[in-house]
Parts: C-alpha cells; structure tokens; sequence
DNA sequence: CGTAACTGCAA
DNA sequence: TATTGCAGTTACG
C-alpha cells in the first residue's frame, strides 16, 4: 500500500504571499478578498495536484511565544499587517472550516513550530509529509520524507524542495539551514546573527566547520582576519539567533490525527461564504460537479530523478575535436541549441548540448568561446556529414539557429517532437520533461519553473548559466534516450511512412519559410494606420453622440448596457454573461437605431486595425524589414499546420476592404508572386474516400461542384440553378465536409431546422456513398477508438462512447471531418515537400513562404515564373493520386492581393 | 497576475 | 447545436 501522505500549509505565509501577489479585489461591501482568494486557489491547486489523505493548516495566534520572553527584541520593527490583509484572516479561517480543513493552532508557539512538531510526528508514523509555506525557514524541516513547497513569483507555481534540491541551491543539509540564518541573520524576524556575514560567506563557513558550534570552538581556524573577529566579537548572538532560528520539533502536545484526515466540505456553508466573497469562479468549479470524472492522482512516487548521468564541459577547441571524434564512432548525435533570439537572420547562438550517447552529455557554452568561427567550422563538418544522423525535440529550432551561419543540418533522422505529435496529435503539449516521465521514468529539471511565468518570464537564455547548462543537458540526454521508445510506438501504430515520408521532411520546410519570411511595405502600412485612426475616432465621437454618453465601445458589457438598457433596443440574444453584441445581433438591429451600422463600422475598422495593422507593424524585423512568422507543426488535431506571431492563416480576403491589407505583402525587387491553391481539396478527397461515384462524375466532368450539388438538392437541371440555390449548396457542401447537423445547417442558412433536414437527406439520398461513409467513419472511430487519415494520420476520440449527447454527437462530427480535413492536410505537406525539393534540386532562387491550408505562395525571381509555375502545379496536383484528379489553380501578382 | 469570455479573421 | 486555428480586448477573481 502506499504511503499516506499529509499536506501541512502555513496560513499566515501563505494568505500574506496571495495577498500581495494578487491586485486587491474588493467586494461590493467593502470586504478585501484577494488574499482568500489566492490562498484558496494555491490550497485546492495542492490538494488536486498531490492528494492528501491528510491535511491541516497552522497559524499563529496572537500571544507572546518563548520567543519574545527569551529575546524582547524578536520580530521587532516588523511592520503591522495592514487592515486590508488583517480583515481577511478571521474569514479566511471560516472558509477552512467550510472545507472541514483542520486549524492547527496553540497559544504560544508559532505556526512553524506546530508545524515542525506535526511533521516529525507524520514522519515518524511512516508518511510522506508536504510543507506548503511562503517561508524558507521551513527548509530545515527537509529530510527524505518531508518534503518542503514554496511559493514562487505570483501564485500560480510552487518550488519543491526535497534534500536532493536543497544541496544543489543552497550546498547545506536541512539542519545546516538553521545555523545558516544563525550566521546571516534574518531582518524580518529582526535576528541579528553576524552583521557583515551574508549568505555566500556564511555557506563558506559552513563548508568548512559544519556547524555553528564548531565553528565557534575552531575560530582561530578562519583564515581571513576580518571575518575571524567578526564572528568571535558576535558568538552570544550566534547562539541566541541559532536557537531563535531553530524550528521546535517536540512541542507538548497531544497530535491527534483523526482530526486532520481529509474530508469532504460543508458544501453549504462553503457556497454561502463563497457567495459572500464574490468567488464565482470558484462557486462554479464546486457546483458543476455532475458528470464531472473522478482524477485520482497517481503522484511521483518510483520516479527517478535525474542528475547522475555524466555531463562534460566543452571549454575549447581541443575538447570539441575529441567530443567529434566520440560523435564519428556513433550513430547517432543528439542536439539542443539556444539562440540569442534578438534576430532570425543573425542569431547567435548561446549555447549548445550534445549527445552521442545514452549517457554523456556535452555542453558547449558559446558565449565562452574565444574562436567562435572554429567552433562553427567544426560543427558544420559534423552536422553537414551524411553519416551523422542528427536527433532533436524540435529540431526546427537548430534548423533555423544554424541558418545564419551557413550551416544546414542535412541529415536530420528523428525528432521526439513531432514523434509524440503524431501518436497523440491531442496533447496540449510536448515537452521533454513529460515524455522523459511517460517513456524513461526520468525527471528532469521543469523548463517552465526555471523560466518563471506571465510577466517575469525569462528567456532561456536570460537563465543562470548554471540552470541553463543543466537544463539543456538534460533535456538531450533525454531526449536521445526517448528515441528507441518513440521509434517503437511508431511502428506499433504504422506511422513510420507518414512520419519519415512526410513529417520529417516537412520540418526543413518549415524551418526555410520561417526563415525566408515575407515581404512588407511598411510605408503603406503607415499610412493605413493613420487612415484607420482617423476613422475610428470619428467613428468614436459618432456613436459616444448618437448613444449621448462616453463608454467603452469594445467593452460588450459596456455596449449591451447602452444599446439594451440605455436605447432600448430589443435584446436578441444573450451570453452566459450577458447580452450578445455580435455581428450577427447587430445586423438585426441595423434598421433600429443610427448608431447600429455606425458600431458594425467601428468593429470591422477596430479589428483591422488593431489586429492586422498595429499587429503586423509591431513583428516586422528591422533587418529583414520582413515578417517571419512561425509554422507550429504540432498544433492542429487533424494535421493541418498553424502559425503563429503573426498568424498569417488569417489575413482578411473576404470583403475588400480587410483585403486591401494583402497589398501591404509584396514580393521583393525582381520577383513575383505565385499563388496556388488547390480546387476543392477537401470535397475531392471526400469523393475519394467514399468512392461515391455521383460526387467522382462531378468533378471527373470537371463541374461546378456547387452548381452540380444544387442542381441535386434541388432537382433542376445545371443551367436551372440560380445564385442563390448554388450558394445554399455550397453551404450544404460545407456542411457535409464539417460533419453535418440540421442544426448547424439551419443556423448558417436562416432556415428552419426542417427545411435543412430536407436539404441534407435530398444530399445524402442523392450522394449515396457519402451517406454510408458518414455512418460507417463513425461506426470505426466507435469500434477502434480513433479515425485514420489517407496517409494513417490517428485521431483518438474517446467522445464518441460519451453518455453526453453533445459531447458525443461533436465526437461523431469529429470523426466525419477528420478523416477530410487530415488527408487534405497530408497532401498538401507532400505538395510543399515536393516543391521545395524541386526548387532546390533546379538550383532556383524561387522560394515557397507560405501556406494557408489548401495554398502555396512562392516568391519567385521575375525569369523563372514559368519554370517555377510548372513545379508548383506538378507538386501539388501530383501530391496524392486520388481516384480524382487533384487540381491546382495558379495565378500570380506584385503583391498578395494581387497574387489571388 | 493569470485566465476566461467575447469577438472576429482565415481555410 | 458545423471543422480547424490565432489574437486583441475586456473582465473576473
């Protein structure tokens, strides 16, 4: 059985950590909340991630402890607590009652000596115990079985401390800690230990004496003459600080566990309190229970944790050449790279870490480097070799880091990355650090801890040298270890085609669109953005006049108030939070009031605006004076790939005006765009799929697809379908690809949830196969638990055995759009491989840079347009062969706009 | 401060 | 109660 495990917080630390870690939220009678308000996230978040079968929380009461008896001065010209903190503590301790969570408290003595007291006690009895504080004195409290967590910047993230961490932060052992406040001294607690000693010296003395009696008996053995006198002139105040300082551990008291094992809430109670303080979030997360699945916790227990594996230091070219030499006797050569991040064009690098096998590290630190030129030359030989075989997570990154200094990684053989992405292309995330947990048992150093979070967030390369070494180190030698595992699953699932054939190969791809980024004309740009704001503004006083008050007019609480409360206007629809003032509302009420198609104006100019104009200005690189924006291959579920700051997938086209922002992208001198994008791709691989011979004709005759399906809905012959059939048909269309619902239909097309059944059954009668394909996709994803792509691209979608009726019908559509969209995704990546390779293996100049899901743009030197038009149409409509023809449109321009 | 909600842009 | 994304803004707690 497992250990019990007692979670044991300190109230005071930690309600005054929330409290000045959180802005102050007042409610509406006057009542300060934040300080509850965090301690009570920071308290459910411990609970959740840990799962204590026990748990309590200690405070401090108000009565003199041996403390103050024995030194008048203790925690003197410590500043009160202000009254808006001091108010929330007796409210605070109500909440903890609500919850059934025990107070610890005795008059005189502290919270941390209950808490010492508690915790050897838990430890004696065989449990695992967790101190949750704001405080470091609790570190003397460490030892195998206690563990101690501290609360980092903001609330959100907490530092676990056991024995192992405590050495490598601070180089003392848990009772170390307490002799080395006895030295230092401690301001807040007004302990005066050794004036003039501070924390480096202090680790220094005790290094070498180990202990503050020690020391005070070997004086005469300190070497500086300084220092010497300073700590003999001091002893009666090491002493004193020493025992002030140290945690009493065997308070007389009677500990009865019973009361601090976990218990359900009083939920009645809690919610009346929860109402009280505002905490709707909260309200929420405790009442929306039903249906809710029951996560236990597995916790970390078996881990092991990484840091005896063997990391060098390459400090020189010697030593580099050596390391070549282990990388020429072995497959393969692992690499982690971190960037300056200052420019695209010409990075630096920062550091380096490398692998060649399971167990050794090395780590290059290049800022070090006295001939940074050689070292580029020796790692270009080895990462140009055809016979090195180079692993990476992420390996975008080296690619694109490297690109600066000339050197291509040409034999790029595995990425865990994106392995991981395509056995679950549903995970939130990829990190090393899980997957070294999931596949190796291995912990390693948490990236996101070291880097802090929100607005503190570090850089890598903003690390200490130290963390970043280790981190790096790490994460290679975990990252080469993951390799066989991930290969493994690879196989097991058939994903090695895809994975090789595709995937791979598409990275560098990437990495040479991200790189070769897209052209601006930023004066035009300029002047969009003095034309919109002078637009806006005068939109602005427009609306603040006809409304006959000043507010927020992108604020939709603010707005609803005016148009609906204010004005009057007949709310059409509302929000879980209050009125709805979208688009589709506003257009109903245009006729109703002036001021309507005067915000419908200020919305469309606002967002492009703010969005497109403002946002593009503020990413253009200086030195490229182009955009180069990211192309994120592990997003998407269904395989399609996603970009990023900016995202470039969404540039308006629709109405003219958004697309008169394409002009802004232009092709530079010399050259010219081509813009290819395929026919109808989803619908085509549709047709193929199904095999529905009804929807292979209609593109075989090479139709109209939407005139030929409104034709069918609507039993007319081709040249009866008027404009508006068709566009009824192509939102059918739409449907179909989406995985069709009445619903959805009727609310896109403003018709009756009946006449969209008529349309969709009139579809599906007449496209036979398409019908069976729907019922049967859904039946294998049910049976098997996830679809397949054309090229065996998984979806897993445990949706469809929900007992939800929404949940399982959005995993039936799932499993009917997947199917499409991913196949059409895996084609158009061929396509990009294909025109990429052709375009390099010609020796053109020409360059694809951007792909917008069923589009390649490739900028192109002005004398190989022709040349380059017909690889990009061979590439993409010899991607796949389908048992339709895959068709590509091409057109090209000076500018997107132009282009499409 | 960190996150959710709303809105709107694309294929 | 139509698929897949990203981002700007506001508001909450």
């Amino acid at each position: 059985m497992a250990k019990d495990r007692i979670v044991i917080i300190d109230g005071n630390s930690l309600v005054n950590r929330a409290f000045y870690a959180l802005p102050p939220f007042v409610t509406k009678d006057g009542q300060y909340t934040n300080g509850i308000y965090g301690f009570v996230t920071m308290l459910l978040k411990v609970m959740e991630d840990y799962q204590p079968q026990y748990i309590g929380v200690a405070f401090d009461l108000k009565a003199p402890t041996f403390r103050h008896k024995e030194y008048g001065d203790y925690k003197a010209g410590r500043k009160k607590m202000p009254s808006e903190l001091s108010q929330q503590i007796q409210p605070l301790k109500e909440v903890l009652d609500a919850l059934n969570i025990f107070r610890i408290e005795a008059e005189g003595y502290e919270a941390d000596d209950l808490i010492g007291t508690l915790a050897k006690h838990c430890e004696r009895e065989g449990m695992e115990v967790l101190i949750v504080t704001g405080d470091k004195d609790a570190l003397q409290l460490v030892s195998q079985q206690v563990k101690v967590l501290i609360t980092r910047k903001g609330i959100s993230s907490l530092d676990i401390y056991d024995d192992v961490k405590l050495m490598e932060d601070y180089e003392v052992t848990p009772l170390q800690f307490i002799d080395l406040k006895a030295l230092m001294g401690d301001k807040s607690d007004n302990i005066p230990g050794v004036p003039g000693v501070g924390e480096k010296t202090a680790i220094k003395l005790l290094k070498q004496f180990g202990t503050t009696e020690n020391l005070i008996q070997h004086t005469d053995e300190i070497s500086a003459a300084k220092l010497k006198e300073k700590v003999e002139g001091n002893i009666e105040n090491i002493i004193l600080s020493k025992r002030l300082a140290t945690i009493i551990t065997d308070i007389p008291v009677e500990i009865k566990l019973d009361d601090l094992k976990k218990e359900e809430p009083n939920y009645d109670e809690l919610l009346t309190l929860f109402r009280r303080f505002e905490f709707n979030s909260l309200i929420s997360r405790f009442t929306k229970n039903e249906g809710a699945e029951t996560d236990e916790g597995e916790g970390n227990t078996g881990l092991e944790t990484v840091s005896s594996d063997q990391f060098y230091e390459i400090g020189s070219i010697e030593e580099l050449k050596t390391f070549i030499k282990k990388v020429r006797e072995s497959e393969y050569l692992a690499i982690k790279t971190v960037s300056e991040e200052k420019n695209i064009t010409t990075d630096e690098i920062v550091a380096i870490a490398m692998a060649a096998d399971a167990n050794e590290v090395y780590y290059l630190d290049f800022r070090m480097m006295d001939d940074k030129s050689a070292v580029l030359q020796l790692l270009k030989e080895v990462l140009e070799d055809d016979e090195t075989k180079i692993i990476g997570h992420d390996i975008k990154k080296e690619l694109v880091h490297f690109a600066p200094h000339q050197i291509e990684i040409r034999n790029v053989s595995f990425d865990t990355f994106i392995g991981e992405y395509l056995i679950d292309p549903a995970k939130s995330s990829y990190n090393v650090k899980e997957l070294g947990v999931v596949y190796l048992n291995k912990n390693i150093v948490d990236e996101e801890e070291l880097l802090g979070k929100g607005k503190s967030r570090k850089t890598l390369k903003e690390l200490e040298k130290e963390d970043l070494r280790k981190l790096l180190s790490q994460q290679v030698n975990v990252t080469f270890n993951l390799v066989p595992r991930i290969k493994e699953k690879l196989h097991e699932l058939e994903l090695e085609d895809l994975y090789y054939k595709v995937e791979l190969p598409l990275t560098e791809v990437l990495a040479s669109m991200e790189v070769a980024g897209i052209k601006v004309d930023q004066h035009m740009l300029k002047d969009l953005e003095i034309q919109f704001r002078d637009m806006v503004s005068q939109l602005t006083e427009d609306i603040y006049r006809l409304a006959g008050v000043e507010f927020n007019i992108n604020s939709p609480k603010q707005l609803g108030e005016v148009l609906f409360d204010k004005l009057e206007l007949p709310p059409i629809k509302k929000t879980k939070t209050g009125y709805s003032t979208n688009a589709e509302v506003l257009e109903k009420l245009r006729e109703k009031h002036e001021i309507i198609p005067k915000i419908l104006e200020y919305r469309t100019i606002a967002k492009l605006k703010s969005t497109y104009v403002d946002g593009l200005l503020g990413i253009i690189n200086p030195v490229t004076e182009r955009i180069h924006s990211s192309f994120n291959q592990t997003v998407t579920t269904t395989g399609r790939i996603s970009s990023t700051e900016p995202n470039l997938q969404n540039i308006p086209v629709r109405l003219e005006l958004g697309r008169q922002l394409r002009k802004v992208f232009v092709a530079k001198e010399g050259h010219k765009f081509i813009d290819a994008d395929y026919s109808q791709i989803e619908l085509r691989v549709l047709a193929h799929i199904s095999g529905d011979e009804n929807l292979l004709d209609a593109f075989e005759k090479g139709q109209d697809i939407h005139t030929r399906t409104a034709s069918e809905i609507f039993g007319v012959e081709v040249h009866e379908v008027t404009s508006s059939m068709r566009s009824s048909a192509k939102a059918v269309n739409f449907g179909i690809v989406y995985g069709i619902s009445d619903f959805g239909l009727g609310e896109n097309l403003k018709i009756s949830r009946a006449q969209a059944k008529k349309y969709i059954d009139r579809y599906l009668e007449k496209y036979s196969s398409v019908k069976a394909y729907m019922e049967n996709i859904v039946q294998e994803g049910k049976h098997k638990g996830y679809v397949v792509t054309l090229l065996n691209r998984r979806r897993y979608l445990p949706e469809l055995l929900s007992k939800n009726f929404n949940i399982r019908s959005f995993g039936e559509r799932m499993a009917m759009n997947t199917p499409i969209q991913g196949s059409a995704a895996d084609i158009i990546k061929i396509a990009m491989i294909n025109v990429h390779r052709m375009l390099k293996e010609e020796g053109l100049k020409a360059k694809l840079i951007l792909q917008v899901h069923d589009e390649l743009i490739v900028e192109t030197p002005l004398d190989e347009m022709e040349k380059v038009s017909q690889i990009i149409e061979m590439g993409m409509e010899n991607a796949m062969k389908l048992k339709v023809q895959l068709k590509a449109d091409l057109s090209q321009g000076d500018n997107w706009y132009e282009a499409k």
